[in-house]
DNA sequence: CATCTGACACTAT
DNA sequence: TATAGTGCCAGAT
């Protein structure tokens, strides 16, 4: 088994993670890679999405909502979302109504869950 | 193998 | 709010 655990899994399990996001919500790189199982991986997203296609790109914004999608993408992702029933709060997206949180894999054991230690090298 | 780039996140100023 | 610097990860050159 099982070693693959390499790029060839990342786009897979992002492209899976954005799908489950539903109409209407929206949610962030950060939390999107963290749920696909990279926390920090952010920029994967990024990749992901530039270039898969097929997928609600218009659902995935940067941190606190902002839209980082340069030119009129951004104007236009922005209104696709409005068009779902996501509101703005200037520039950015009420996250705090419309982000989405992936579901957590678990198991329902006891919680717990310390701080995610770092890997040190 | 080294360097740069990118639809990012976070902190500091 | 805006700008700048730093860290992260994978791909492209």
């Amino acid at each position: 088994m099982p070693k693959a655990k390499r790029t060839d899994e990342i786009f897979p399990r992002i492209r899976a993670t954005i799908m489950k996001i539903p109409r209407g919500k929206v949610s962030s790189y950060g939390a999107i890679a963290a749920a696909a199982g990279f926390p920090r991986g952010a920029r994967l997203t990024v990749r992901a999405l530039s270039q898969a296609h097929g997928l609600p790109w218009h659902r995935v914004v940067a941190a606190g909502g902002r839209i980082a999608i340069p030119g009129e993408h951004g104007l236009d992702q922005r209104f696709r979302l409005e068009m779902e029933g996501v509101k703005f709060s200037g520039k950015k997206v009420r996250m705090a109504e419309f982000e989405f949180k992936f579901p957590k894999k678990g198991k329902p054991k006891k919680i717990a869950k310390k701080a995610a230690p770092r890997k040190k090298k």
